[in-house]
DNA sequence: AATGAATGAGCCTTCATTCAT
DNA sequence: TATGAATGAAGGCTCATTCAT
């Protein structure tokens, strides 16, 4: 007998609020059609969530779940900075765009203002943590040039978000350039003379 | 006898409509409270505006065409490309700090999938248009790179839109950094003959 | 200075509402409707009637008048029953042919079970009280036959009434017809020996 | 245990509609009045019934269905002309007698120029094209004069429809008094051979 | 007389939620 | 767990009527 016997009801009713939210908005995607796109009955939904708002809350932890075990695939915190924002970056761009329906959840979910907002808010984004922690101005240590850290998370992370959302895929040459030219918009200016990208000296500046 | 006697009414009504659904979403905005808040009867409403979405689209034409009347201040087309995309962008940047609760509409009216949405969606945005006239790449015989037009859209003004978002504001000092890198990042590579993009010499322009 | 100086406004109202009515029925004939039909604002409407019922009510009145005024044309009180019959009966056939509107209008405010009604209700229909003074059973010194008074008027009156409403026209030789066939009914049984219907000694009664 | 568990709720509100479209007319006989005397919530009614409409139009239907039965019990195809009219006549009568109510609910259905209606109109009326198919002309087989069928509809079935609706109720005399002249009305005419139209001898049949 | 903006009760309908089964 | 009838508070909108001009 395998593990999971019924991934079934629960699942298929966030499935379905998925679906109803993204073709219809938040408005227009009442209970009863959610009840039966997902074949759970209206009285049984109330088994596995306390309200509408829950269902939805609840499709925004795991949306953003699968976001973050994606976003970080294959990296490792002993990559080099540049390297890692590149990674980072296309994965984010791959992921964007293969879910396409879950990434407008998720902007119809932050632009609504819902009070079943998680009130904490972007601190908890994790690739943004991650990026914090890893990414920092070279006078802190770090391989980045002196903006500030919104700045850096706008160039980088807000513009593959935005670039996925455009009807039309870029191809991977594109794909490639676009993200060295936002690795060279945040990493240090390029004062030091000699030393590559990769084996520099650490204290300037 | 002063220019406006009438402000009055429609306005009232799609200032509270803007109120209510920045501070409560899109759903939440009923025409009750818009009735309330704007001193209209609900009747009288319905003198001014066919419908609820009649107001929405009546306040995202007002909004859009704001928008068109800041943006471009201070720009004419003898402008070089540099100095025009600063001042746009720093434009922009203001703009949307000043006008945040509109934006916020209007970012709502986006992501919420109207279907009295403009039919003909960004084409027509004078800024686009605007831009996609002015700024081209140098194959083309303008002054920029040969990263896709989409790309380069977001690079700049799609990150101005982003930061402008932010609930810190951004120095003017930062403001004129950032500006500056997204001019680095979209303007033509280096005319330069040798240097490859990544250790290329610094002195540039 | 002619008689008439202003049929306007009042009357105008009066046809408007006819028109929606027929149209459209007593429900969705609204005062809006009525005030932009007639060319009268909606406030000016008051000064003419005090309320839609008043409206409604005033055009049952004007169109009762207009009947009484076209049955009995041609009457007298002189004449036999059967010609004043087959008069009467031809009368109201051409009358209301030439007037669906308005007795289409009168349908609907008789069967709407109107608050606004006659309360009189039809005794004081001149054409059932002339009637009903002229036609009597011959046992009351009449030329009827002993059908009570309500049985003659349907089988009379009320069947052309009905038949005017079919949508096909009567020849004007079926119409004839049916007139005798109707007057057939309601005639003193022909037990009496001498006299044809036609060449009968006027003295009865 | 009965047949019928559950005339209930759709019963009720089909009900209470009747009773308040005859007692105040299709305008002023709101859903929340429908709810309050059919013991059902505002909110179940759409459970039943998709708008309320949707529920005149079914009440329409159930009173068609309901009429149908009742004309033709005891009428079968063999029994002779006159004995079937006279049969179908008086059940008219009685029914339209015991179900005053239900008839003025058809009466306003039908002036009131709904739009739900049933497109088909009085062709599809059973009464009727039994009655045409067995009550013809003798020109055309039958035993009927050359009126118009218009004509022998409205001169028997149009008479007691009418004559229900009156007060009064007939004693079973005057009934059968009336049923006869219709019938007269409508026969064949004299099969004897000479005798015009209006000279004819009395003696018929 | 006339206008038409304004009112506000009321209409039909929807929908999150509950509850008997 | 599961059903789906039932609830009832809104929601958007209409419309007879009033009233300042």
């Amino acid at each position: 007998m395998p593990t999971k016997t019924k991934p079934s009801k629960r699942d298929a009713i966030l499935d379905a609020t998925l679906d109803l939210i993204v073709e219809r908005g938040f408005h227009d995607a009442p209970m009863s059609l959610i009840s039966e796109r997902s074949g759970a009955s209206a009285g049984v939904i109330y088994h596995y969530f306390d309200s509408k708002e829950a269902i939805i809350h609840a499709l925004y932890e795991r949306l953003h779940t699968l976001k973050r075990s994606h976003l970080l695939a294959g990296y490792t915190p002993e990559m080099e900075a540049r390297e890692a924002l590149l990674l980072i970056w296309t994965n984010m761009y791959h992921f964007f765009r293969k879910h396409s329906r879950e990434m407008r959840f998720l902007k119809q979910y932050e632009h609504a203002g819902f009070e079943c907002s998680p009130e904490k808010g972007d601190e908890t984004d994790p690739i943004r943590l991650e990026m914090e922690r890893r990414f920092r101005s070279r006078s802190k240590g770090g391989e980045l040039n002196e903006l500030p850290p919104e700045v850096i998370f706008e160039l980088t992370f807000g513009v593959v978000e935005r670039l996925a959302q455009q009807p039309k895929k870029l191809s991977s040459e594109d794909l490639r350039k676009t993200a060295e030219k936002v690795w060279e918009a945040i990493r240090a200016d390029d004062t030091a003379p000699p030393a590559s990208n990769l084996h520099r000296q650490p204290g300037k500046r």
